[in-house]
DNA sequence: TGGCAGAAAAAC
DNA sequence: TTTTTCTGCCAC
């Protein structure tokens, strides 16, 4: 039986060759590294091991076989390497595998990268220590305080408590608890590691819901009862009541014990978001997103590995968490173009999302007041079911939209606000209600010309115009990210004071605000606020608690809080980014606007939405004007129909780089420029490059650059007959079609 | 020809 | 991602 002590060589003989076991590691590799198990080791598909990577160590997971066996050995068994360790930590589900393998595929990247994004918590890989807890001992202390009944009192309520918890639960400090402990009132235990959140209760406080709300809840209910996979979209205006219909889903689905993740937009994660389930459920849900800290992420991700966690609200990279019973995925705001990550992995998570649940046969929803193209042909096409919430919830009515047309009602010379919107804004002020500015654009103004030479500022490395910051006294390139003070003088004639700020942006309208009505409180809420994203979700606290009058802000103010006083939304400059280039223009107007002016009047107070706007005939401003979605798709889907364009898509772009790496980065930036900010322009190196261009499922079309490398002309040649012999660095572009991960 | 920086390849 | 190896270039 005991076999260590004999020779490996002699255990060889009577057990055969040691066993090999494919491990993935978190490195841009296509396919798992092979690793020697050690005798009396126990690993399994899923496992998460820590192996040798050249001098250094790394944790992988252990890979599936693939079909057909092992591929022959192109490396000696001998020289292999051993597991240094097996974590005791529950193994990634088959689901999991599929689905890594299955993201790595369609976004063509390297398998190990996608693992590496299941891995993200350093740590999490090994059990949580388990705490010292207290126990009644039995002995009460002869000296007795009110407080200290009241510790024991509650104390006899359960084995075991923290010492902290015991005293939250007790309504004492610590410093009571401790002086019980010396007095010896408890013995020590051990006690595992508290979870990170309650359990959520299903039954804590079922929500009141409209006629229109259980209708559309019924079905979402009964789609998580009968399990499998499904997609719901869930389209609602702004204050129908959305966020408690798939609750109900939600509570369905834990009621049959399955774990469910929430998608949410990063910025939309915000307490209000909490606070609403924590009225349904009683607690709070576990949060996932890029700030939370380190300690905190690696209890959630090894919480929710082993099942502790049944809810999880996150961002993009929550879709990523090791669950091992998911049955429910939610993506609320589904359009949001968050759900995009362009950076190393391409991915959807809206999309992936979706074939998730169908990996795991279990029913997705995405929500939204204004659905994405995709998903409204997808569901008009029956792949996704359609739920609509047509009304706002109880009193909350919609606003009175109107149009300004800034032709006839010109702002004074230098100013943006128009004399209608600023007539507006008095009364609401008057009042005592909040009015929101909407200008999707930082900064104090997109363009500083020299009035004696016509000379615009622009990147050194990027030709675009320089955005004047005056808060931060720079300029700025918004595609690079380039700064530079502010000049004195023209840097190209050398005169002075002559430089002058062209156009609107947040910090000039909030300059106009402060001229115009110097008693208001005004409040600027724009991403590159100085104190970062913990100072901005104060500023949205105070903002709802009412501490201002007038708001002005970019697209952040367009989601998540709740204003309750809110009951005037003005939009600056509508037509921005209508006139782009970017395929996914209207739509992403449309959406902005509509969920801009949304913002007002979800308190049953009255409100007015007015959109400043030189094109009043626009469809998009007609689709706006009328409060009607549902124009608006059709309107766009007859224009797609009539360009002779599908009814959405995205085009991707694949640099292959011939040359080097650098050089592939410079081609992708200029294409990045010069593409529709939609397009995903992805870089790959020379190895990865062929791999992209044979899967069969992308068409593309090949643009030859200069350059020099011979391996890749060569492969081209032979794979692409009909192409262009390649005479360097190779551009190809890859329309992806959208509808293929279902 | 040794030393060096930057690029490319390898990691099992 | 980190580490090692390769390559071209220069000075010696």
């Amino acid at each position: 039986m005991n076999i260590e002590t004999k020779p490996p060589s002699f255990a060889d003989d009577l057990f055969g060759p040691a066993r090999i076991v494919p491990v993935l590691v978190p490195l841009p590799t296509e396919r798992p590294y092979s690793y020697v198990v050690p005798e009396g080791m126990q690993v399994e598909p899923g496992s998460i091991v820590q192996v040798p990577l050249g001098p250094r160590q790394v944790a992988g997971v252990v890979w599936d076989e693939p079909d057909g066996g092992p591929p022959e050995a192109t490396l000696d068994p001998k020289k292999l390497r051993p597991i240094v360790h097996a974590f005791d930590c529950p193994p990634l589900s088959a689901d999991m595998r599929r689905f890594v393998d299955w993201v790595a595929d369609y976004t063509l990247s390297p398998t190990g990268l996608v693992v590496r994004m299941a891995l993200r918590a350093p740590s999490a890989f090994d059990p949580e220590p388990w705490i010292e807890g207290l126990a009644l001992s039995g002995t009460r202390p002869t000296k007795l305080t009110a407080a200290r009944e009241r510790v024991l009192d509650v104390a006899g309520k359960s084995e075991s408590w923290s010492r902290s918890g015991l005293a939250k639960a007790a309504g004492v400090t610590s410093s009571v608890v401790d002086g019980l402990a010396k007095l010896g009132a408890f013995n020590t235990v051990r006690i595992p590691p508290p979870p990170v959140v309650a359990a959520p209760d299903t039954g804590h406080e079922r929500a009141r819901l409209s006629a229109a709300q259980v209708a559309a809840a019924e079905p979402l209910k009964a789609s998580v009862a009968a399990g499998g996979f499904s997609v719901t979209l869930l389209e609602g205006v702004t204050g129908s009541g959305k966020t408690e219909v798939y609750f109900e889903a939600v509570a369905a689905a834990l009621d049959a014990g399955k774990q469910v993740l929430i998608l949410l937009p990063e910025i939309a994660l915000t307490q209000s978001f909490i606070d609403r389930f924590g009225q349904r459920f009683g607690t709070e849900p576990a949060q996932w997103h890029s700030d939370l800290p380190p300690k905190t992420r690696e209890r959630v991700w090894r919480q929710v590995a082993e099942g502790r966690v049944r809810v999880v609200a996150g961002a993009r990279s929550a879709l990523f968490l090791p669950f091992r019973e998911l049955g429910l995925l939610v993506v609320d705001e589904e359009h949001d173009p968050a759900y995009k990550q362009e950076d190393r992995t391409f991915y959807h998570a809206r999309d992936m999302g979706v074939v998730r649940a169908r990996i795991g046969g279990f029913p997705a929803v995405l929500a939204s007041a204004t659905p994405s193209l995709e998903s409204r042909v997808n569901a008009k096409a029956s792949r996704y079911a359609h739920l609509k919430l047509a009304s706002r919830f109880r009193e909350a009515a919609l606003p009175d939209l109107e149009l300004v047309d800034m032709r006839n009602h010109p702002p004074e010379k230098g100013r943006f606000v128009s004399p209608v919107l600023i007539a507006a804004i008095r009364d609401t002020v008057l009042r005592g209600e909040q009015a929101l500015l909407f200008l999707n654009r930082r900064g104090y103004a997109p363009l500083t010309l020299c009035r004696s030479c016509g000379h615009r500022i622009q990147c050194a490395d990027c030709s675009t115009w320089l955005v004047d910051h005056r808060l931060r006294g720079v300029l700025q390139c918004h595609h690079c990210g380039f700064a530079r003070p502010r000049p004195q003088s023209c840097p190209e004639c050398g005169t002075f004071d002559h430089m002058v700020a062209c156009g609107p942006g947040v910090e000039r309208i909030a300059e106009e605000m402060l001229e115009t009505f110097p008693d208001a409180r005004t409040i600027l809420l724009s991403s590159d606020l100085v104190g970062g994203p913990k100072r901005l979700r104060r500023e949205l606290d105070a903002v709802a608690d009412g501490q201002a009058d007038i708001v002005i802000g970019t697209q952040l103010v367009a989601k998540g809080h709740h204003f309750p006083k809110m009951t005037l939304v003005g939009a600056v400059d509508a037509d921005l980014g209508l006139a782009n280039g970017d395929p996914r223009a209207a739509e992403r107007t449309f959406q902005l606007l509509h969920q801009v002016t949304g913002r007002a009047g979800r308190s049953g107070l009255a409100s007015r939405g007015l959109i400043q706007t030189f094109q009043p005939e626009h469809p998009v401003m007609q689709a706006i004007a009328s409060g009607s979605a549902e124009r608006f798709y059709e309107r766009e889907a007859a224009e797609r129909e009539r360009a002779g364009l599908p009814p959405f898509g995205r085009l991707a772009a694949l640099i292959v780089s011939a040359d080097t790496r650098r050089e592939a980065e410079d081609h992708a930036r200029a294409l990045r420029r010069a593409a529709p900010p939609d397009d995903a322009v992805e870089v790959l190196g020379p190895a990865e490059a062929p791999l992209a261009l044979v899967r069969g499922r992308h068409r593309f079309r090949l643009l030859v650059m200069g350059g020099r490398q011979a391996r890749i002309q060569a492969f081209l040649r032979a794979t692409l007959a009909e192409a262009p012999a390649p005479r360097g660095s190779v551009h190809v572009q890859v329309d992806i079609d959208p509808q293929s991960f279902l």
